[in-house]
DNA sequence: GACTCGACTTAGGCGAGCCTAACAAATTCC
DNA sequence: GGAATTTGTTAGGCTCGCCTAAGTCGAGTC
């Protein structure tokens, strides 16, 4: 069985190679906010165990037994969240610390009945779909030209742990699942219509978001 | 902040304590199935810390902020039951574990979403009162007289660990709440009547449940 | 008074996970 | 090409939580 820890690690893993193509040492430790010897340590036991491995660059990559443990708590995480928000009524944006510490904790027979209690939910709060489900082809926010529309698709959990930034968007009346349309772009800054009313939006934050058209 | 650990160990002197007057290291190394110098040692750990002290004859008592402590991951353990009973339809005899698990992952405000979510209840599903309520006062169902009615009120925790007992009470249809006639008693064991049927119990069993009148 | 039993501690060890400091190797940049 | 940055590792150290083996200590018992 694997511990919090390396569930946590195995989770960052799948986390860094799906949304930004690969996971390297250096990577890790400043997602996890650890030191770098601690990732090498932590990755030695890993390969040790067969979970994942290098290749000749160091990159790190799963295993198939690797894949299937990653994929395991990534579907409790997002599980998680959908508990914290559809039972115990959580605002969307402010779950991640609180989904941290259940995940590790359910069994697979936890897990399947959550899942049913959930009515089989396929995707997190942020919109992140539950491993093995399809993701819906998506660009960023920010990619949107001027006049066109676009649905709020996910935000990719690579930036659940900036402070704020979930809640900032909340309350420019972003949410996974809202139509908006693009008015204009200026410096820096975006213009766009919400459910009828204006909002503006910094464009480093709109990068973070990913549409469907 | 306590560990996983140190709640476990706060927990069970609580338990202990509350169910059989007094907690010692031989008792806790049992009741948690570990080996007495780790015992010692983390009594130490929780000693420094202030969580509990020790009397002259090497009784452990818990200290103001340790009841605290240990009052919070009781309420925690229970509200676990009821979630995974209540919300995820685990027969109520099978909650102990899986309880064991999540109850260290709830955060304050968690506890405080899951409480309200659960309606406020009073008492875990083995029928052990939440820290703060009023226990009924009960005997045990082994000093039930012949031709005696009685209601079974709770299964103490300390049981808990005690593989099939739970299931064996519930497959005789003795559950928290139900009520019973007894009928009589005759080597080593119960007759007694339940929900219009006969059962036939162990009197090593009936003396580990509670009853009210 | 000696013995035994139960309770507790000491000593020594081990793995997991984390840290800092220092260094080696590989890139990238100018 | 050489310097600077990024990346990874080694070395040494820490706490926590667990173990076994080998005591010690006290309370009863014979």
């Amino acid at each position: 069985m694997s511990s919090s820890a390396s569930e946590e690690y195995l989770q960052a893993i799948y986390t860094l190679a799906d949304e930004t193509g690969s996971a390297i040492a250096a990577r890790l430790a400043e997602f996890l906010r650890v030191s770098p010897p601690a990732v090498s340590e932590m990755l030695h036991r890993l390969e040790r165990d067969g979970l994942i491995a290098f290749d000749d660059r160091k990159v790190v990559h799963l295993t198939n037994e690797g894949r299937t443990a990653a994929e395991s708590i990534v579907r409790r995480h997002r599980l998680s969240e959908r508990f914290l928000v559809d039972i115990l009524g959580y605002p969307w944006w402010q779950t991640h610390e609180e989904a941290e510490r259940i995940e590790h904790a359910l069994t697979p027979e936890m897990e399947e009945r959550l899942r049913r209690a959930l009515g089989d939910p396929q995707a997190c709060p942020h919109g992140n779909p539950m491993p093995g489900v399809a993701a819906t082809p998506t660009r960023t926010l920010g990619s949107v030209a001027p006049g066109e529309d676009a649905t709020i698709e996910r935000i990719p959990d690579q930036f659940e742990h900036e402070p704020g930034f979930l809640e900032y968007l909340d309350g420019e009346g972003m949410r996974p699942g809202v139509e908006l349309r693009m008015i204009e772009r200026r410096d820096g800054r975006l213009r766009l219509r919400v459910a009828g009313e204006e909002h503006d939006v910094r464009s480093d934050c709109a990068d973070k978001v990913l549409v469907r058209a």
